[in-house]
DNA sequence: TCTCAAATGCAACATTGTTGCATTTACGCG
DNA sequence: CGCGTAAATGCAACAATGTTGCATTTGAGA
């Protein structure tokens, strides 16, 4: 059960994505929930997955892109390619909590890990760039398919 | 015509082959002549309207992803996602040239500017977790990009 | 020249994502 | 609370990208 009933985070999801604009539908906060029970984004059929562990009924595939799109749109999820070339979602947490630390990428998976450590500072720039964001990646086999791989 | 006869690329393209240790053939060879005239890391289906610009017979679409993969497996190629989860391939720069420097990624013109500034070292790992790459990026606007934004 | 592993071409398939359209639902309003 | 409407959903079909299996061709070493 990802998400207990002691928990208030279907009310907190269904507030998030009020206070967002758009309609709330039961799609819409399951999937919320998901993305915010996930360590790590999920992509589509991942998320897909989750919700199929639930008694509730299954969220139609094209209905599913389009809520996590949707949810993107209104700035409560973000999305991006993993190594394999497969779009990723993640909840858009407040304050850009991917600012501060490092991602590492399986490149079997395509999973995203998050590390602990803090990346370095940006160097310096040639005159007239201006930056905008860093970001440091590590790639590589996650535990799980390093041992898969190594079987 | 991409590659003129007065260019010795093509003999070059069939040394870097052969040098890498599998068969030259002519497939091989025209893709990397086609990656070698790029500026930009091409897509599969931009090699293949490349290659159809030639009068040469055209390439079947699964052996040039073939020819690709073996491309990069061999060193001579390398292989990445752009932001839309489509594969690139470029050439692979006479000695990893990728691999000690940091990318600046314009986000408006897409350009990528090497820095000279070299990455840190990775971070430590989780259990498990293998190391294969480590990529430093910094995303902002480049120089030109920024003046005329400014204007 | 001969031989054989590697490379190619073709067909079929898999995965991921999109579009069109009819039906259902959220939710503002009287 | 019931209505009306725009948004959301489900379904079918399609599109783009990439992979697998297998028969045939070819590069290159003996």
């Amino acid at each position: 059960m990802a998400r207990a009933a002691s928990t208030p985070s279907a009310l907190l999801s269904s507030d998030l994505i009020r206070a967002a604009g758009v309609k709330v539908t039961r799609g819409r906060v399951r999937v919320l929930d998901a993305l915010q029970d996930a360590r790590q984004p999920l992509c589509h059929s991942e998320v897909e997955a989750q919700l199929a562990g639930t008694e509730d009924t299954a969220i139609d595939r094209v209905t599913l892109y389009r809520i996590l799109d949707s949810l993107v749109a209104c700035g409560l999820a973000l999305k991006a390619v993993d190594t394999r070339g497969v779009f990723r979602f993640s909840i858009a947490g407040g304050q850009r909590q991917h600012a501060n630390h490092i991602h590492f990428r399986c490149t079997d998976c395509g999973g995203v890990f998050c590390l602990k450590a803090e990346p370095p500072p940006p160097p310096k720039l040639p005159r007239g760039f201006r930056l905008c964001e860093v970001e440091f990646d590590v790639r590589g086999t996650c535990a799980t398919c390093s041992t898969r791989s190594a079987a």
